[in-house]
DNA sequence: TATTGTTATACTCTATAACTATA
DNA sequence: TATAGTTATAGAGTATAACAATA
C-alpha cells in the first residue's frame, strides 16, 4: 500500500465504526435503488449485465448462483436479455450441455451509459463536500475497493 | 458555497475518483443484495421498514414517493406489513383522508436484527484489512455519511 | 374540484417441479 | 446415474385505471 501509516485509529473503535459504516451503506443502497431508471432494466438484469461487463463471460448456472436466483429464473433472464440484444448465449467447446453467456456491444454500451450517469451524479455530490472530506474519501478509496472485493466473496 | 480551493486534493482527480468510487459502490450494492435473507422480506419491504425506523412515522403517499413505487403498491405493501405485525396505520388528527404509517415493536426488532447481522459481517470483513486501510476508512466515515446524506435527497 | 387512499385487473419476475439432452 | 439447462405452472409484487371518501 502506498498509503502513509496513520497512527490515529485505536482498535477499540472498530465494532462501533462498522455499525455506523453499515448504516451509511444502507442509505447508499437505498439511494442507489431510487436512482436507477424505472422501465429500462430489472434489478437483477442490471446487475447480471454489469457483472458480465466487469468479469467477462460466464456460464448460466454460475450467473444464477452469483445473483442468488434460481436456474430457471436465469434461463428466462438471459432469454430476455438476448431478445433485447443485450447479451447472447454461446456454446462451450468442451461440454455441449453448457450455455455460456456474454454481453453484446449494445449491452456493454448500455452498462457504460448507466455507469457514466451514476458517476456524473456522484461527482456532483462529491463536489459539495468540503475539501478535507474530499481528501479523506480519496484516501479511503483503496480500502473501500478492498472491502468491496472481500464482500463479493 | 464553500471554498473550492483545495490544498490537498487536486481538482483533476475528482472525475476519475468518482468513476472508480461509483464502481466500488456498484459492487457493494451487488454484495448487499446477495446478503439479504431470501424468504423474510421483499426488497422494498425491507427498505420501507428501515426508513420508518430511521426517520420515524410517515404518510403512505410519502413512503411511496421515497421508495419509488406507486401509491397502490405502497397500499398493498403496508397492508402486508400490517398483516405480519411489522407496521401499522394510524389516522391523522388533522385530515381524515391521510393514512400515517409507523413501525411496530416487532418491526423495529426485525430491522435491528438485520442491521446487527450486516454490521457483524462488515466487522469481520473490516478486520481483514491492513491497519492503514482500516484507519483510512475510519477517517473517511464522516465524508461517507455526508455523501449518503446528500444522496438521499 | 383536488387530494388521499383503495380496489380491480393485467403484467413482470421469480420459485418449484417435471422434463430433455449430454456426460 | 449425475449434471446443465429448459419448459410448465403457480405465486409474489408491481403498475395503470377506475373508484370512494374527504378536503
Amino acid at each position: 500500500m502506498d498509503i502513509t501509516q496513520t497512527a490515529g485509529a485505536p482498535a477499540g473503535d472498530t465494532a462501533l465504526d462498522c455499525a455506523e459504516f453499515s448504516a451509511v451503506l444502507e442509505r447508499f443502497v437505498s439511494a442507489w435503488r431510487r436512482f436507477s431508471v424505472p422501465g429500462e432494466l430489472s434489478s437483477t438484469a442490471a446487475f447480471t449485465l454489469g457483472r458480465l461487463v466487469r468479469d467477462g463471460s460466464s456460464r448460466l448456472t454460475e450467473l444464477a448462483t452469483l445473483e442468488h436466483v434460481s436456474q430457471p429464473a436465469m434461463t428466462q433472464l438471459v432469454s430476455r436479455l438476448e431478445a433485447q440484444g443485450l447479451a447472447e448465449r454461446f456454446s462451450d467447446p468442451g461440454d455441449a450441455r453448457v450455455a455460456n453467456v456474454r454481453v453484446t456491444t449494445a449491452g456493454q454500451a448500455l452498462v457504460e451509459r448507466r455507469r457514466a450517469a451514476r458517476a456524473a451524479r456522484l461527482t456532483q455530490l462529491f463536489s459539495t463536500l468540503p475539501p478535507a472530506q474530499q481528501a479523506a474519501l480519496a484516501a479511503a478509496l483503496p480500502a473501500l475497493d478492498a472491502l468491496a472485493d472481500a464482500s463479493a466473496r
